[in-house]
DNA sequence: TCAGAATACGGACCGATGGTCCGATTGTCA
DNA sequence: TGACAATCGGACCATCGGTCCGTATTCTGA
């Protein structure tokens, strides 16, 4: 692997910053296309397919770097979300970080989720995987083992995107409300 | 409101018909595209949106004639599923029926939450709405009051279509296995 | 039975979109 | 500075959902 060029560099990210702004400007971030984000970020077409492959890849990108905090915290920040904690009060720190990185990124995950066909399932994408092994993990060093894996999905599943979202625009709960009855539910869960 | 033309009533049901065929069959349900489905019925393109309008509208009709039998029993059956069923007999029944059918029908799922963009909200189809206010009402009606509506979302979100795909494609469990977890899982729920 | 109105048919056509291609341009390094 | 490789950019392509309208079919009622 070479070095990458001046202009090739300059160009990345001038695309990542435009599609980020974009997403998070746009009423409906997935209606955002390919050419908006390229003539915002005043780049050709080609340049942006080249650095990135593919729209997802690219939305992936962008969605990285926001999660990029959260996800060292995790990794190796200190207590309550880092290593550094017990199993039960970090899975429930985990889940209520979550739940607020995704509320306050709800335009993101949006986009993230849109080409939900056969090739692009949530399940099996490195972030879900990643998270959903260790707080099966975390689960099974204290609490039941045989339903560990059963248990990191069920609470994964409380917190999906699109039903954060109908909660605040459907049901107008406000952001303390969900995390509120989240952490109740999270810490009955967890008495299993 | 006219009373349907024969041709008309033909071309309805043979279009269903090739759509449904279409969605079981292909590899990817989401690839089969409104020309396939047309020619599929040996119909014209235009026959087939001005029978259903769009994309969304066929689908949902093809789900609808495949769910129907699920409905009449929650609405109007037999004990377990239907009315005269002790509320939380119901629950776990009600949970493990639609269970059952997403499994069954993995391949019309993939395809019913393929346009997940802001105007496709599946908490706001009716319904996820429907049985969700069952749910609620079901659970208010014995248990905890105060969160019955978060409970009913939950029990829904252990059941998406995507993580039971997940659950056998991805981690090999087999429907009973998943059957099994879940009724365990549901239960403990209802314990709040 | 038949004519004429009402309705439905079907496939050419359209606009948008993700993605590709290649001649022109720019950065790099000796 | 020269020359080569990497990059650029936007015209171009294929596909898809959806529309349009001249033609064909069905229905009505006398």
């Amino acid at each position: 692997m070479q070095e990458e060029r001046a202009d090739a560099a300059r160009n990345r990210k001038a695309i990542l910053e435009a599609a980020d702004d974009l997403f998070a400007t746009s009423d409906s971030p997935s209606e955002v296309s390919m050419d908006d984000i390229a003539r915002a970020a005043g780049v050709g077409k080609g340049t942006l397919f080249r650095r990135f492959g593919d729209r997802r890849n690219l939305i992936q990108q962008v969605f990285a770097v926001r999660l990029a905090p959260l996800r060292e915290q995790i990794e190796s920040g200190p207590p309550p979300l880092g290593p550094d904690t017990p199993p039960r009060e970090r899975v429930s720190a985990i889940i209520d970080a979550i739940a607020v990185f995704k509320l306050d990124n709800a335009h993101l995950m949006l986009v993230l989720e849109e080409g939900s066909g056969p090739t692009n399932d949530l399940h099996e994408s490195p972030d879900y995987v990643a998270v959903h092994g260790l707080l099966r993990d975390l689960v099974a060093s204290e609490f039941e083992k045989s339903r560990a894996s059963w248990i990191a999905h069920s609470l994964l599943a409380n917190i999906r995107a699109d039903l954060l979202g109908h909660l605040v625009k459907g049901e107008g709960m406000s952001h303390s409300d969900i995390r509120l009855s989240l952490r109740d539910f999270v810490a009955h869960t967890l008495d299993y």
